[in-house]
DNA sequence: AGCCTTCATCGACTATCGTCGATTCTCGAT
DNA sequence: ATCGAGAATCGACGATAGTCGATGAAGGCT
C-alpha cells in the first residue's frame, strides 16, 4: 500500500482546515456569539460598538465568516446587516467527521 | 442592559478558538486523519515516514494536538507512540455549540 | 448639489505560525 | 562508559493573520 493512500488528500485537507480556521480567532467567536444571541440580524455598527474593536477589523472578521457563509449579508440602504447561517452552522464539520473521513462540506453549499 | 453583558467573555472565547485552532491546519488535519485510519499508535518516525514533512515538524504539530488532549502520548523504550484520543474527539466543540452558548469543554477534563 | 452616515478597502505594522536544519536529550544496547 | 537511534527543543526564516488609522465608495438627507 502506497503511502499517499494513507493520508488524507492534501486539497482536502487544507478544504477542513479552512472550516476551522474560520472559528480559530477569539474575536471570531465573539461576533459569532453575539450574532447568534441577537436572533434579529446586526448591522456594522452594532457588531463594533459591542465588540470592542475597530470598525475595520469587524468588517475584516465579517468577510471572513461570510467567506465560508457562516453568516449572511443584507445591504440594507447604507447599511449591511448580518445574521447568522443556520444552515451552515449545522454543516460545519466536527472532529468526528475529520476523524472519519467524512467528505468536506462545500461552503457554497450550505446556503 | 450592559454591552459585556452581549459578548461572550474574552476568555471564553480564547478557550473557544484554542479548539479550533488545534485543527486549522492542513499538516495537523493530515496527522489526526492518519492516526485515526491506523487504529494502532504511531511512532513519530511512522508519522514523518507518511506525512512528507520533517521530523522536527511532526513533531511540534505533534505537541500541539496532545496539548488539547486530541491525541495520548505513551513513551516506550526511545520512541513516542502517539494515538487519538476518542474522548476528545467526542467533546470537541462543533459550531452549534458556539452559537449556543455551551461551555467550553476544558483540554484536561476529556482524558 | 452638497453633506453626512455607513461600511468596505487599502497600507502599514506587529504578532503569530509553519517549516526547516541543527542541536540536545533520553534511552537502550554494546 | 560509550555509542547510536529516536524524538524534543532551539534558532531562524518566510509567510500569514489580526489590528489599526486613513481613505474611498455607496446611498440617504436637506
Amino acid at each position: 500500500m502506497n503511502v499517499s493512500m494513507e493520508l488524507l488528500d492534501r486539497a482536502a485537507a487544507e478544504e477542513y482546515a479552512s472550516w476551522f480556521k474560520a472559528l480559530a480567532d477569539a474575536t471570531r467567536i465573539q461576533i459569532v456569539s453575539l450574532l447568534a444571541r441577537r436572533r434579529e440580524p446586526m448591522s456594522v455598527g452594532e457588531i463594533v460598538a459591542a465588540s470592542g474593536v475597530g470598525q475595520s477589523t469587524v468588517s475584516h472578521h465579517l468577510r471572513i465568516l461570510a467567506e465560508v457563509r457562516f453568516v449572511l449579508v443584507e445591504r440594507r440602504g447604507t447599511s449591511s446587516l448580518y445574521r447568522i447561517n443556520e444552515n451552515c452552522v449545522s454543516c460545519f464539520p466536527t472532529a468526528a467527521d475529520v476523524v472519519m473521513g467524512k467528505p468536506v462540506p462545500v461552503a457554497p453549499a450550505c446556503e
